[in-house]
DNA sequence: AAATTAAAAAATGTATACAAAATTTAACAT
DNA sequence: ATGTTAAATTTTGTATACATTTTTTAATTT
């Protein structure tokens, strides 16, 4: 779904303005006002608005207009667990496509997670570097796109993870765990890391919300 | 989503005429062409093609304008395994919830069903009436949302299935399995006709698709 | 004749303008 | 005071109009 659609900018600065809270959460967006905001008539904010409730950050208010679609620890819940059975599962589509060229490419994005100093978005963007470059091999758009879609809306909650302490290093671990795992071809092992991976971060950070939502 | 937009009536209209093979398939859609036809502005249609776009009825075609997403006997596989894991996922939600009510209103769905003379789209809307009514019981809205897109899209190919003969008979069979085994609180058993329900669909549709691809 | 380039046509993206709907405000009655 | 109704305002949805981009057509060159 990498459109470049004109507006792809604005459907961009949009998201992550979702994503650092710059937008009212309890009270419905004014299209006029987002207008104003990024210099643009209404149209242009009209597509992005339907395509981002269409992805999950927005979503209806009331019979008309739309807000931004609240964090909430079941739907944190059910982004992760529906990554758990499906990265899995286009993992096992990607390994015997894997050559060198693209564990390569992996480990570069590795070692640049590795820097220090990283803001969270570098980091969940380097992260999802990661994931979508193995991914991608499986040749499966469509699984892939929805893991895509998926992986976005999580990027919302990532800044609670960072709550726990150490979590960066853990996973950094398990991303290196992941690939010796896919080096040696051992599909099965490969498999079991990468749903740990993803359970154990969606168990602490649903744990996490439960007890501290913001609401 | 569910939405109740001014342009509902657009929107269905036209995923019907897709589902319908009333568009061209390899060729780019002209918005304008659409206005016309439905007899609106390209601006509600532009509002609908976005929508579509992002649901995976159509895609980007070239720099600009968009086509009618191929069907393909792999993005059926991918419909149908992500099915496969989720909807046993979901049901393990509902069931603690699904009281009499929702189980009667499951089993009316199923009489409905077993009416003689119902047109494919009748059959499909109301075997997904079916699913939707156990698994909306089990209040996850970002889970359900996934799975009914992946239903959505599903619909495309259900033409298909009736080629296969009995295939509708047997489908009604499992599902009074799955309500038994639900009315009986067997959960594991539940879980698993499902799976192999839709399991079973997917490999028929995607074994037939590999031989006898429209292209 | 084939390929390249330039002009024309068509299609998209966006802005402005208007109509319908929804929300808010204020007035009124209980 | 509180709840209800009606007017006013705001906001959305859609149509028309224009600018930009893309595609097609035709002309030119090799």
């Amino acid at each position: 779904m990498t459109d470049k659609q004109p507006s792809e900018a604005l459907y961009q600065q949009l998201k992550q303005d979702i994503r650092d809270n710059k937008l009212p959460l309890s009270s419905p967006i004014k299209q006029q006002q987002l207008a104003s905001n990024y210099g643009v008539s209404r149209i242009p904010i009209r597509d992005v608005l339907q395509r981002l409730k269409n992805e999950g950050w927005l979503m209806q208010s009331g019979k008309c207009g739309v807000m931004v679609h609240p964090l909430s620890a079941t739907e944190a819940e059910d982004l992760y667990i529906m990554r758990m059975y499906l990265e899995p599962l286009i993992l096992s589509h990607a390994m015997p496509k894997l050559n060198h060229q693209i564990l390569g490419q992996a480990t570069d994005i590795l070692e640049q997670l590795d820097q220090p100093k990283l803001s969270i978005a570098q980091h969940g963007d380097l992260n999802w570097q990661f994931h979508a470059c193995l991914y991608q091999a499986a040749k499966r758009p469509t699984l892939f796109n929805n893991i895509a879609n998926l992986h976005q809306l999580c990027s919302r909650y990532i800044g609670f993870h960072s709550v726990e302490l150490n979590y960066e290093k853990t996973s950094q671990q398990e991303h290196y765990q992941l690939l010796d795992a896919i080096k040696a071809k051992q599909l099965g092992r490969a498999k079991g890391i990468l749903k740990q991976h993803i359970s154990k971060a969606g168990e602490v950070l649903v744990a996490y919300l439960q007890k501290n939502m913001p609401v």
